[in-house]
DNA sequence: ACTCAGGCTACGA
DNA sequence: TCGTAGCCTGAG
């Protein structure tokens, strides 16, 4: 870390916690990262940049803001050592679990990670993180030290050729309908915040180009279901050859079984980085 | 040239 | 109901 004074607060973390971790376990794609334990990012409009060291997250914004705002979006309220104890069914998960237990679901926003997760679908995490880059500065709000994500009704007025400058392809008119979807009223991401699993699913699935896959990452990480359990082919892979043909990730895991998936996700993954 | 990357849809049997 | 070809794009 070059320059430290930029760190206006900081709040104490008690148990195993990681930024590194949090933000490059491929649950969010616009996280960037600055150094080691150092990221910068935008949420809700608003930019901010954290550091973690021994114990203690320092960040860009006062006081109020972190514990208020970011705190909840890191879910640092929750008892992720006991949920680590809850999901290690066996000694293989045990060790996944204690391997990424600076891992936090993040709460990010519902119609992020509808775009953002309709536009991994098929595709590889650079080329994910470039598609929504772009998406974000061509047509997202700029605010201070970058784009805010772009609002529903923006992009439910662009055409897919308006679309052409991001490549992502087929994924386009995909795009396009979920933001019609939402500007239009016949999907309410805020009403569905409140509403059980199952009709978030339900409503999720109905959109062209979101599958059983997609709609999983969305429950988890944008309305923080965490019973969602995605199955991508990294845990399909883990799965099959760790868990056997007839294990069942919803009944093993139950309440947190999508906090159990991260972290087979990222020791799977993890496996097979540069 | 060919495969594969955190899938989905449409179509055929 | 189940299996799979085809789909945009680009890196290796």
């Amino acid at each position: 870390m070059t320059d430290t004074s930029i760190f206006l607060s900081k709040m104490k973390i008690s148990d195993v916690f990681s930024l590194d971790q949090t933000f490059s376990c491929g649950q969010c794609f616009r996280w960037e990262r600055l150094d080691r334990e150092c990221w910068r990012g935008t949420a809700y409009g608003k930019t901010v940049t954290f550091y973690f060291d021994t114990s203690y997250l320092y960040a860009s914004c006062d006081e109020a803001e972190l514990s208020a705002f970011w705190a909840k979006y890191l879910d640092l309220d929750r008892d992720y050592a006991a949920i680590r104890r809850a999901v290690s069914v066996d000694a293989q998960t045990a060790r996944y679990a204690d391997s990424g237990a600076g891992i936090r679901i993040l709460r990010q926003e519902p119609w992020e990670a509808l775009i953002s997760f309709i536009i991994s679908q098929c595709n590889n995490i650079p080329r994910i993180q470039g598609i929504i880059s772009r998406l974000c500065a061509l047509y997202g709000e700029k605010i201070d030290g970058g784009f805010a994500f772009p609002t529903p009704e923006a992009l439910s007025r662009l055409s897919i050729e308006d679309l052409a400058p991001l490549r992502c392809g087929y994924r386009a008119p995909y795009i396009l309908s979920s933001a019609q979807a939402v500007s239009g009223g016949s999907l309410d991401l805020a009403v569905l915040e409140s509403a059980d699993t199952e009709t978030i699913l339900r409503a999720l699935l109905a959109l062209p180009g979101v599958g059983i896959k997609v709609a999983s990452c969305v429950l988890l990480f944008g309305f923080h279901r965490l019973e969602a359990f995605p199955v991508d082919t990294w845990i399909r892979k883990a799965l099959k050859q760790d868990y056997g043909p007839d294990f069942d990730p919803a009944k093993a895991f139950g309440l947190y079984a999508g906090i159990a998936q991260q972290y087979i996700f990222y020791h799977a993954r993890g496996k097979n980085l540069a």
